[in-house]
Parts: structure tokens; C-alpha cells; sequence
DNA sequence: GTGGTCTAGACCACC
DNA sequence: GTGGTCTAGACCACG
């Protein structure tokens, strides 16, 4: 499982981490019991400090994806959350909606955007073709 | 042409009020030439100091998007930005890519996601329904 | 002496107006006795509020580039101002080094902004190829 | 790097700050990946407020000559912007035109005035002779 | 420590 | 009235 990791992007570095590995669960290159590097490994291999990957860790234990065992490492949560569905369809409804602004700004229609979702879908289980890039404003 | 935002969201009060001008943009409901509030009045409107608002006017000014012309006033943009079409088209992917993710973690498929755009397509031409919420990591 | 204004510009409407009529006077284009537009007709030529265009005649006449003879008309200065030389050289140098420094970061070298020069001159007294364009930053 | 900068100046103070560092880039005085002092830092130096400071660097970052990285520090872009060559050169074109009229008007030769440019040259490299003047319209 | 955001209030220049 | 600038001080998030 290889991060990519950019200290000029607007989000911050640690919520970038939670952002792949989140990623890597839903397209499914992440199953429940695999184990994720140590943060001193992340934390080496990308070049940034120890406290920025533990953070992030910290916060995807929090959210229920991914446990921490003392003296064994971490792994993916074997019970994924089941988020509250009321108030993930309207976060979702408007991600939808945000994206398809960006859309509509870039002279894009409709269809055009409900392609570039299904380009997406097959990126999600394959890995991303480009690592990583700015958040769009 | 009516805003709402809300302070205690994740997301900056000056970053929720250009999302909304951009989104009304894409919708259509704001065209080259219209004029906005001013900014003393906007902030009024919205319970919020002057500069906040300046701050959104001014970054909005520098993506392109609206023209200030001095003792006048503040107009959307005669010629609306055609931002680098190849850079334009990475983020985008990611933006779906991401919108994607998230789905499928709160347990949605590909054509839930597609169903998710299609309803945002009237919401952005309308105006949102629901005010503003949080933004997603 | 066709004048061009542009609202949108940083520079104030006035001072786009003073601009121009001492080109035309370094250029040769306006001498000293040329009558100029009356307010009237010229605010009406470029759509803008008279008293913005008497302000750039009463700065103009106060630095001496014009003389306005009540019931006549306006008129250039019989007697151009020979300004200061010590304060004058300092400021030329200083819009030099300006200058040079945009060429640089545009990328050109000494020899290329010099040739710009040589272009302006021409320019300069046959009136402006392209009419007007925004304030450098 | 020493900023020197002029409060009665008519130039904005945060556009003193931002002329002066992209001076230093086209002199070649700071390069790509140089830090700047923090806008706190600076704001203590000059004796001005920390957002005046910031508003430089925010105005600079979006011009793209300058990076900052959140809990690190604010650098010199890795890559400066190539901007557009055409819209560039047609606002040299008048810059150029500007100081020459500017030239002419105080009784100087255009050969005067490429002596300027060379004066100019020696200038930004070795960082300005004169501290910091006022604008001229 | 760094940058990011927000406030409340001031003064100026322009139209 | 409009936008443009500046201040002094606050609180937060990040690394």
C-alpha cells in the first residue's frame, strides 16, 4: 500500500492519510485484518513526522476503520462502521452537488461528470493513476 | 439572491460564501453582469464582519469569476474563467474519485452515486434545499 | 485625441485620463495651445460622470499641463512645467528598476527591454497601437 | 533579506512588500525554495501589522511566486509562473511606453533612458540603491 | 513555533 | 454610497 503525501496541499497532511487509507477500504484494496504500516515505517517512508501519521491513525480508530493493538500493530477494523445513513445522504448530496459545480464551471455536462464517476469507480479498485494532487478549492 | 452560512462549520465562512456564488454561477442563476451585494451590505445580511465577506469578494476577483470596479460596485465577471482544461479535468477526476469513495463506504453503488448527481442537477439550478453543511474530509 | 477608459482598471478613471494626456504631450501629439474637450463632451464620449473627467483637468492644471480659460475652453499649457530634476531622476530610476525587474520575471534580458523601449518611442508619437490595458501589478 | 517600507507612501505598504520580493526573484537575490521570514517575524521587523504581512504573502502565493506550508513557513515557489507571453508582453509593451512618456516629460532622451534601464540592471541585483519612493501616476 | 480565520472599527479615495 | 487599506487583538489547527 503505497501514500503519497503533498505539504503544500490545503488539507492538512494527517487528514490526506486518513483520506487513502479510507480510500483504499472502499474500493476494496483494504480488507478488514490487514495490517497498515507502523507509524515510525510511515512516517520514514514518507518523510514527515511521526506525530502527523499517528494522528491520523488516531482519528481512523476513532471513526471505527481501523484497530490498534498494543505490541502486534494496526489493522483494519474488522467491523467497518456502519455509518448513520440520514446524515451521510445529505453530506453525500451535497458532495454531489459540489462536484458538479466544479463541473458545470469547467463547461462539463451532465453526462460528461457521470463519466468521469465511472472512470473513478474502476481508479478506486485499481489504485489511483495519478498519486495525488491539490484539493480543489 | 440569498446566502446562508453558518459559523461553526468546518469550512470558512469567506469559502462557504464563494462556493455559493461559484454554485450559483454553475447554475445559472448568477450571469456575467449581475451585480452582488456589496460587501458592507452582504455582511449585514449575514451577521458577519465586513471583511469577512471582502475576503471571499477578493479571492473570487482573483479566480476570475466577478469584477470590482471602485465606488460601484461588484459584478459577476463578463468572461467567466476557462481554466487549463487538462489540469481542470485531473482535479475533477478527483473530486469524483473521492465522491465515489465516500459512497461506497456509507454502503451506496456506482448508480446510487449517479442518482446522487442527477438530483444535484436540479439543485443547483433552484438553489440547495438544504442551507449548507459540513464539509467532508 | 481620442481618449479610451477602462472602469475595471486599478487606476483611478481620472488618473487614466491624466495619463493619456501627458503621453500625448511627451509624444508631440498635443502641443501647447491645443484646445481640449470641453467636461462635457468628453465624459459623454466615454460614458463616465463629468466630474470625474473635470477632476483630471484640475490636477492636470495644477501641475501646470493646462490651462482652463473660463468661457473658452481648455488649452495646453503655454508654458510646459520643467520639473524638478533632483526628485524627477529618482522616481525614473525607480520606474526603470520596475520596469526591468517585470521584464526579468517575464523572462526577457536587458537587450529585450531595451528594444521595448525603442518600440514605445515609436509608439509614443503616433498614438497608442493597442488603446488601453490594465494597470501592471 | 531587508524590506524597508514607506507608511505615507501612496502605495499600498502590502504592495511594497510584494514589489520588493518579486524584485529580489527577477535580481536573482532570492531563488526558488528560500524561505521568507514568517509573517509575524516580518510584521516585527517593519514595525506594521501581521496581517498587512500576510495580505503580501496571500496576494504573492496566488500569483504563484511564493509557497507556504502550513506550520512550516512561507517559501520561494519551486516553480515561478510562466505567465501568458502575449498578455505579457502587451503590458511590458505599456510599461515601457508609461516610463517613456514619464522621460520625455522631464527633458530626457530616450538614449537617457536606456542609460536608466542599465543603471536599473546594476540595481537588482545588488538590491536598491534608494530605499523605497513614491508611486508616480 | 507556523499559518488560517475572524472581529470591530477606523480612515481613505473614488464615483 | 462604493471599494481599498490598515490596525490590534483574538482563537484555532497544524507539525
Amino acid at each position: 500500500m503505497q501514500l503519497i503525501v503533498n505539504p503544500s496541499d490545503e488539507l492538512p497532511i494527517y487528514r490526506q492519510i486518513m483520506r487513502q487509507i479510507t480510500e483504499a477500504i472502499a474500493g476494496g484494496r483494504l480488507k478488514s485484518g490487514d495490517r497498515l504500516a507502523s507509524h515510525r515505517e510511515l512516517s520514514e517512508q514518507l518523510v514527515i513526522a511521526p506525530l502527523t501519521v499517528k494522528k491520523a491513525y488516531d482519528e481512523l480508530e476513532a471513526l471505527g476503520y481501523i484497530d490498534t493493538q498494543r505490541g502486534r500493530g494496526t489493522f483494519v477494523s474488522a467491523h467497518l462502521p456502519e455509518i448513520d445513513r440520514a446524515d451521510q445522504t445529505i453530506q453525500l448530496q451535497e458532495a454531489a452537488r459540489r462536484l458538479l459545480a466544479q463541473a458545470y464551471l469547467a463547461g462539463l455536462s451532465l453526462a460528461d461528470t457521470i463519466n468521469l464517476l465511472k472512470t473513478a469507480d474502476r481508479e478506486l479498485t485499481d489504485g489511483p493513476a495519478v498519486p495525488q494532487a491539490k484539493e480543489s478549492a
